[in-house]
Order: C-alpha cells, then structure tokens, then sequence
DNA sequence: ACACTAATTTAGTCTAACCTAAATTATAAA
DNA sequence: TTTATAATTTAGGTTAGACTAAATTAGTGT
C-alpha cells in the first residue's frame, strides 16, 4: 500500500495517464514512442504493473492498458509534482518556459510531500503551470478547462490562449516569439480550408498565418 | 570525459571523499556502513569504478580506495549540489536544518548546472551550508575553514561555532533545543577530563554539561 | 614464527529494466 | 474469405547494482 514507485514506473503511469485520458486505452507503440522504449519492453512492464499488488494498470492482451484507480493516484501525483516544479521555477528562479519540461521530468520523481506543499504554497496553490495545463489539487483533484483547439477559431472571432501542449524547447521558443503565449489575446481574420492555416492577430500587433500543426496544440477560450 | 554518472556511483564518489578527505584511503567496510550496503558489494562497485575510462578511484587490494583528480570533481559537484540545496531549503522555502539532509540526498543528483547557477546566485553564492559545512566554489575549490572541535575549548575561552558536523534529525532538533547552531557564542566554564564533559553557557543563556559526543562534532573558532 | 580474528575479496545469484529477433494476432484491403 | 501489413507479444539475452556464502589476506598478540 506505501508504495515505492522506481522513476521508469512512475514515468510508465504518467504517459499511460496522457494517452488514456480521452477514456481509450494505451497502446503498446504510442506508449513505446513517448518513452522511447521498444515496443517489447512496454509489454513487459504492463504486465508487471498488472500484476502489481494493488494493480497499477488493467491490461488485456492487444487492448492496450487502462490505469486502475491506484495507478492514477500515482499519476496524478507525479503530475502535480511536475507542474508545480515547471512553475516554481519559471515564477521563483527565472527559468524560461521552454527550459522547465527537463528539469521538471528529473526532479518530479524526488520530491517529497513536504516539498511539495512548501512550493504549492510559496506560489499560491496554482491551478494552471506555465504551459496552462493544469496542476491537480493536493486532493488530486485535475481542474476541468473549456479550452478547445485554437485551430478551431474562426473569423471574426477573438479568444485568449489558455494552454499550449508542446515540450520541445525550439519550439516554444518559437510560439514565444510569435507571443502565442497563455494569456495572449488572438483573433482569427482569415481561415483557409485546403491547409488549415489561420491568420491572426495576436494582441494588437501584426496580422501572420499560422499552420495547423501549430494552432491544433494551442488552446483558447473565447472570452470578453 | 562527459559523463552521466549514476545515483549510485554519486554517492560512492561523495562518500569516498568524506572519508579519505585526511589524506588516508576510505576503506571498504567504512563505506559500506554509510552507504548501507554489503562490504562485498563495495569492493565490487570500486573495481568498477577504478577500471572506468577515465579511472574515479585509484585502489589497491586490502589497501582502500582513493579518488582520482576526475573522481574528486565529480564528488565536489555533487557535494556542491548537496549544500547548496541543504542551504536553498532552509532560507527559501523554510525547511528546518533537520529536514534538508534528507531532501538534499535524493535532489542532489538530478539537478541541472542552470538549476545550480540559479539557486547559488539567489542565494548570494553562499559558501557554508545552514550546518556550517563549507560549499565548493562553482569551479570546485572547497573553502578551507580553521575551526577545531568544541571539545578543546577550554575555560575561561569562548568561541562561535561555526560548523555541525551531523544529519541525524533527531540529535540536531536536540541541538537546536540546547541553542548549539552555528552563529552561537559558547563559553567553557570547566572541563572534566575523566569523562570529557564540558560545562558551557551559551548566548549568555543558564550554564549547561554537554557529553564529548556532542562537542566532538561541532567546531568552532575563537574571536571577538 | 604462529595462530587467531577481523577485514576484504571472490564466486555465484538475483532483480529491474532494458534490448533484439522471432512468433503471433489483429486489421483492413482485395 | 483470404491475405498482406502493422501491432503486439514471447523468448532469450544484457547490464547495473545489489545480495550471501565461502575463501583469502592482513594484523595482532603470544
């Protein structure tokens, strides 16, 4: 029951959360692929986290796996490390946002519960990290958003950027410097169907077109 | 040359140089006790680690081990880690001195240069740690301090302690009840040779005995 | 020099987490 | 329905880091 999760396992039930969120299971490959595994090796960790006593996981041959309540407690809580670190060390120690993915996926692993609570509470117990996802309560409890794609905006509509879900540091850089950044106010003037791709105004400033592989990991609410 | 060392290797590393620091080579058993680890294992892990390229550790059958100029700054980086976060807890994010060793232990391996720069500058670029421990310099020069232990203070000296040379949460929560911390004023009232106890007043407090097993491990230095 | 004890090393196992290659199963097209 | 392709699982192997038990070496007192 007090378990000791190993940081490969708790990075198991991290991913396993994030691609069986929507309800369908995880797929051997897509999980192979966001760990950077072989497939064969995830088939075998599955397994044993079924076999865990509580099982992590439900697993059933070919299905892919599904978290068992246990085994999302243990996500949740590796996920609300990793947030509240990102945005501890964006807000407290000057880090930039497309820094804080690896240093956070490194120390999410090590912290205790008193850390925990000292920097939930030295920056106000957050709901949203820097990126916008949001940081489940100390209950882990996740906080529900509204936010659907930006992709998904149409002229002459305008909304705020509430989330965007991308890790790679190149390219938050680059939403950086286009200011796609959470709290940004963008309106869609023009939608163009055959590549999807959107032009905008992004607070007042110069109108640009931004593709589809970029406004489908940006999410906004249309408000105000 | 650049090299991702594990946590385990880490803690050998760290605990070799505390141990052979005098200039005699850590032994076998020594290390085993403080890492909490079969001697055998330790003679199979500073093979291992002598016959890396390059070499951290020079050894010798039966003779102990000694680090290399390559395992040394590694065990520098890492004890640099270990005080600067001991010391980022207690005076950002109030931890209590008996609380860090702990934390620092399991952080002190996972944390980033940035993440170090960032945390050493916040903090001043101290150069102790909230126990008085001495911090390497960002380019691994250890401070070199002139205390001497607590136990050789004789009346009617007094001196400041400057260092406390102990992790157990329990015995500093006792320490810090008697007032015995770095920064403190002791006065040696009298001294008994037979069992070594000495008599202090500290901070101008009510005279107290402390036993040789404390005032062996804190150091302190006359002046003022 | 000898013998006893304590320290150390060797030898052989174990487990977690990975790998590759081969075998199997599911899926979708003809 | 059959078959090709893609996904998955099985089987077998590797490595790091620990363990125990047995063998060896060093150190000390006689």
């Amino acid at each position: 029951m007090k378990e000791n999760l190993t940081q490969p396992i708790q990075d198991y039930l991290k991913h396993i959360y994030a691609l069986s969120e929507a309800g369908t299971p995880a797929t051997t490959t897509d999980l192979a692929a966001r760990l950077g595994v072989a497939p064969a090796s995830v088939t075998g960790m599955i397994q044993r986290l079924a076999g865990l006593q509580p099982p992590l996981v439900t697993y059933r041959k070919h299905q892919g796996a599904l978290l068992t309540p246990a085994g999302k407690r243990a996500a949740l809580e590796v996920i609300r490390h990793h947030r509240l670190l990102e945005t501890y060390l964006v807000t407290m120690l000057g880090f930039s946002w497309d820094e804080v993915h690896e240093e956070a996926c490194r120390l999410e692993h090590v912290i205790s519960e008193t850390f925990e609570e000292r920097i939930a509470s030295a920056l106000g117990n957050p709901t949203h990290d820097p990126h916008g996802d949001p940081i489940p309560s100390a209950a882990l409890e996740m906080p529900t958003d509204e936010s659907t794609p930006l992709l998904g905006l149409r002229p002459p509509h305008s909304a705020v950027i509430m989330r965007v879900q991308a890790t790679d540091p190149p390219f938050l850089r680059h939403l950086n410097n286009l200011g796609l950044i959470p709290g940004a106010r963008v309106q869609a003037l023009a939608f163009s169907p055959f590549d999807q791709n959107l032009q905008v105004r992004v607070n007042e400033g110069e109108a640009q077109i931004i593709g589809a592989a970029i406004s489908a990991k940006i999410y906004v609410e249309e408000k105000g």
